[in-house]
RNA sequence: GCCCUGAUAGCUCAGGGGAUAGAGCGUCCGCCUCCUAAGCGGAAGGUCCCAGGUUCGAAUCCUGGUCAGGGCACCA
């Protein structure tokens, strides 16, 4: 039982409204309406539909409004109108404990009018929550992986990463205010072709550092942090890992193409140096790169539980595992010297490779055996975000997937669009090789983490993102985030206020008097804190952080309205408590919300 | 060729089977003796890409186009 002991009014609501889920509530109530008729027999019709609520646009037609009635007008085949009469006469009677009244309009809505003590709970509610407000266990603390980022350690992170690790902590963020246990991992590609690429661009630039005139390849990662770590290895081992660059050269034809250019110089690495000291120099460069990536999300608010090296896989027989349990359930086969998975047997277009010919296991392999590394940890949910250009290789995987035995709907694929960047109407090429991009760390410096977090998140992450630095530089006072933490320092402002003019707030007063709020604006504000929880709950479980951040709009939006059109610091004292409880109320929902966007919430700017 | 996304105000984008389609920016007009004007109020601005279909009702769902971005490896 959820009460609001108040010494003026009493509150009491039912268990069920606890949650201030007020959509959900009132699905419910409906349902139990349709249920009833359907047992009198007047609506027969075999199953119920699934009732919506929606918020109304227009006052006049309440706060909520339900089209159940228009949905099932043909198939019960009785009017419209009629049907929301009966609906309405049908609706428990616990109902009437958090609405007004209900209306029928045409051509068959139902409308909700929420009664205003509902609305006046809110503030205390709020206050006695405090950084509560907005978290539920509809989560039931079970346990979800959400792994982001996970960007190869080849180079520093770049502006499509930041949104990426700004969508996925949102993502993470909300699932744990909504009460999952949330578990976040970075998986690093530290295996394979590329990081031996990046061995090589190291060492030929420490070779530059020692003196030798290199042709650096055209393929090779040309960024000037690959020359920072050359210094560091140089510094490290001196020049007892440099060779010639005739040597070095020799044996690498020019007219060969670029990639093959690439092999033959690792190999020519790997034969002058050897291949532990060629090892060695990759893995300097991986964990350099490393330390930059972890440091720069730390920079900018995104901290991980585990960071999951492919590595680790590569000596554990985790390969080996996912073949035995595919060749149990007969589901691969050799063909051309390869070893294949018949994905095409589980929804996915064709067949794929598992071991190629030279015996190596395919990057797919190992990823498979991540992902069945993660289901042995057994979490309950499994959330990938992943860059939109992967979005081909979701079926694979949710077919390798079944075909080990596991739930492939256990799993659940986020693509995250393409950030594009411009400055003013040029479009900045990216490429991480060529080393032309901006990275994460400039994104940053140049507009802030604050405005970046916000900024990425304000798009949905299915839409491509044109992010125009220029314009987010030049005008980030427009930026939507300032307006929200605008609010919020107004907010500290008027406290600071007060106390210099020697006033005090009765919280315990304020409450009490909350019934006095009754200015529009007051309404206004009081009914978008009472919207925080279910929209929390709504962003977190359609994993739509951008819900939030256009809640968070509109809240500002309500306070800077209400900030114009009164003042708080009045003579009257009983409302003045009552209107500093408001505020304090609307800073505290600021204050959750940013936070679960990983957006600071300033006391002064 | 096939597969994903997208197309909504001048620009950037929310919304999305339902009542008069929204916001920010930009433009124009107002508002500081008063808690921060990084604010507020108002105005102008739309064939919701096109054509069919489903429906009592389509900007929303389906099909087919057009345009834009991205994918279709024994790379990762």
């Amino acid at each position: 039982m959820y009460i609001l002991a108040c010494q003026g009014a009493r509150y009491n609501v039912p268990f069920f409204f606890q949650g201030f889920h007020l959509k959900r509530d009132l699905e419910r109530l409906i349902t139990e309406a349709l249920a009833a008729l359907q047992r009198e027999g007047v609506l027969s019709i075999d199953t119920l539909p699934t009732v919506q609520i929606e918020r109304t646009r227009d006052a006049r037609h309440g706060d909520f409004a339900c089209n159940v009635a228009m949905v099932l007008a043909t198939t019960s085949r009785i009017k419209p109108r009629e049907l929301a009469e009966r609906i309405c006469a049908a609706i428990p009677a616990a109902t009437f404990d958090i609405v007004e009244k209900v209306e029928v309009a045409d051509p068959g809505f139902i409308n909700f009018f929420l009664k205003f003590d509902l609305f006046h709970s809110a503030p205390a509610e709020i206050l006695k929550k405090k950084e509560k407000y907005g978290r539920s266990n509809g989560g039931q603390g079970k346990r979800v992986i959400v792994e982001f980022v996970s960007a190869n350690p080849t180079g520093p992170l770049h502006v499509g990463h930041g949104r990426g690790a700004a969508y996925g902590d949102a993502v993470a963020n909300l699932l744990e205010a909504i009460g999952f246990n949330v578990h976040r991992e970075y998986y690093i590609n530290d295996t394979g072709r590329q990081m031996d690429i990046l061995g090589l661009s190291v060492w030929l630039r420490y070779l530059e550092r020692c003196g030798e005139l290199i042709e650096f390849p055209i393929n090779a990662y040309r960024g000037d942090y690959i020359k920072d770590i050359a210094i560091a290895l140089h510094k490290k081992e001196g020049t007892s890992l440099c060779r010639s660059a005739d040597v070095v050269m020799q044996g690498v034809p020019p007219e060969i193409d670029a990639e093959a250019q690439l092999d033959r110089l690792i190999e020519q690495a790997e034969a002058l140096i050897g291949k532990e000291d060629f090892r060695k120099v990759t893995d300097l460069a991986i964990q350099a790169m490393l330390e930059d990536i972890r440091e720069d999300l730390a920079q900018f608010g995104v901290e991980f539980d585990e960071w999951f090296s492919e590595r680790s896989l590569v000596g554990s027989q985790a390969v080996e595992k996912v073949i035995d349990r595919l060749k149990k359930g007969r589901h691969t086969y050799s063909e051309g010297g390869a070893f294949w998975f018949k994905a095409s047997g589980f929804r996915d277009e064709k067949d794929r490779v598992l071991v190629r010919e030279n015996g190596q296991p395919t990057y797919f392999a190992l990823d498979a055996a991540y992902h069945l590394d993660k289901f042995n940890r057994h979490f309950d949910r499994m959330i990938d975000i992943w860059g939109a250009d992967h979005h081909g290789y979701v079926p694979r995987l949710k077919a390798v997937i079944e075909a080990m035995g596991e739930d492939r709907e256990k799993l659940d694929v986020r693509l995250v669009q393409f950030v594009s960047l411009y400055r003013g109407q040029e479009k900045v090429q990216m490429s991480t090789r060529s080393g032309e991009f901006v990275t994460l760390r400039e994104l940053r410096e140049e507009i802030g983490r604050d405005a970046a977090r916000f900024f990425y998140i304000l798009r949905k992450s299915e839409q491509h993102l044109d992010f125009d630095l220029q314009l987010a530089k030049s005008q980030s006072s427009d930026n939507p985030v300032y307006y929200i933490q605008y609010a919020h320092a107004r907010i500290c402002s008027v406290m600071r206020q007060m106390e210099q003019k020697n006033l005090r707030w009765d919280p315990d007063e304020g409450v009490r008097n909350l019934s006095k709020l009754t200015e529009p604006h007051e309404n206004a504000l009081l009914a978008t804190l009472i919207l925080y929880p279910g929209l929390v709950e709504d962003a977190a479980q359609s994993e739509e952080p951008h819900q939030l951040a256009y809640y968070l709009r509109e809240l500002a939006n309500d306070f800077h309205t209400y900030y114009n059109a009164h003042q708080f610091l009045v003579d009257d004292e009983p409302l003045r408590d009552a209107r500093i409880c408001l505020i304090q109320a609307t800073g505290q929902v600021l204050r959750n919300g940013l936070g679960l966007l990983g957006v600071s919430a300033p006391e002064a700017m």
